[in-house]
DNA sequence: CGCTTTTGACCTGCGC
DNA sequence: GCGCAGGTCAAAAGCG
């Protein structure tokens, strides 16, 4: 999918013979426009490997929190810390259940549930997440735990669709909006029928922001492909030697699972890509050829 | 006029 | 049962 897009884009993009200095004015002004969206996207990357980290110690946490409950730590803090921490399992979906008064279960429901941490400008006070999809707002807290407000999105683009989502700004980075996305769209994002038609490095051209996704669960990231070795997987970089390709193939299986499921995830990857391919030598030194 | 946002009231679950 | 906190509702206001 991402393949076909990104050869229409560069047969659009790369420079014809015999065009004349505008032409070639317009070319350095794009070539620095994507010069621009990688270091943008750099700062992403940069993001992601905070994330990394914060994942590493949620993990770290989670497992003092097992060790906890094998000690049969009292039932009402583990029910907190559960509740704490019941957005934060099962693979991105939060598994919503509780019990009637007899102590039987209630009816379960599953919704999926993802993160997605937004760079805005300091002086961006608004939590207005731009995603592709429509949102409307339907009220605003503020909570205990932070400052800052937290508006409550419904989708608007369809009707009967479920999702919701909450912004609200990241206690530690102000500059940082935290979406949190529960449910499916059971619709098409609507930029993603624009997206056809439209090459992927214009899609990103005009950010104002800096996206990156991150599941609540403790998934893996990208990062632990490259700190593997052949024979070895270090868990999240901490330390925990697993001597196992099938485990590693689990873990690539997750990570692409997790990666692949949104849609601002692979779009911006996508423009990476095709940005990364523009900048090349190879371009430029064909590019001065023809000129 | 219709849609969105704002905001106080209300509901619900949880801990004590 | 009460209080607290998070989440939702809905009327009013704003806006194009």
């Amino acid at each position: 999918m991402v393949d076909t897009t990104l050869s229409l884009d560069l047969n659009i993009e790369k420079p014809q013979p015999n065009f004349d200095q505008a032409t070639a004015n317009g070319l350095v002004e794009q070539l620095k426009r994507k010069s621009s969206e990688n270091k943008k996207l750099t700062e992403m990357l940069i993001f992601m490997h905070e994330s990394h980290n914060a994942l590493k110690n949620h993990l770290t946490s989670l497992n003092l929190l097992q060790n906890e409950s094998q000690n049969e730590v009292s039932k009402s803090k583990k029910r907190k810390m559960d509740g704490e921490n019941k957005s934060e399992s099962n693979d991105g979906n939060t598994e919503s259940s509780s019990y009637n008064s007899d102590g039987r279960p209630k009816e379960i429901k599953i919704t999926n549930v993802s993160k997605i941490y937004v760079r805005t400008h300091p002086s961006d006070t608004s939590l207005i997440v731009k995603d592709g999809y429509q949102w409307r707002k339907y009220g605003q807290k503020v909570t205990r735990d932070n400052p800052s407000p937290r508006a409550y999105y419904k989708c608007s683009f369809a009707p009967s669709c479920p999702v919701k989502k909450k912004v609200q700004r990241s206690i530690e980075d102000t500059s940082l909006l935290v979406a949190t996305y529960e449910g499916d769209h059971n619709h098409l994002n609507p930029s993603q029928a624009e997206a056809k038609s439209i090459p992927i490095s214009t899609l990103s051209s005009s950010p104002s922001s800096v996206i990156t996704t991150l599941d609540d669960s403790p998934q893996p990231q990208p990062q632990l492909n490259l700190c593997s070795n052949a024979n070895k997987s270090n868990i999240l970089g901490l330390g925990i030697d697993v001597p196992s390709s099938a485990f590693q193939q689990f873990v690539v299986e997750q990570m692409a699972n997790s990666l692949t499921r949104n849609s601002s995830f692979t779009a911006a990857l996508a423009a990476a890509i095709s940005t990364r391919i523009l900048n090349h030598d190879d371009l430029i030194e064909s590019w001065e050829n023809d000129i």
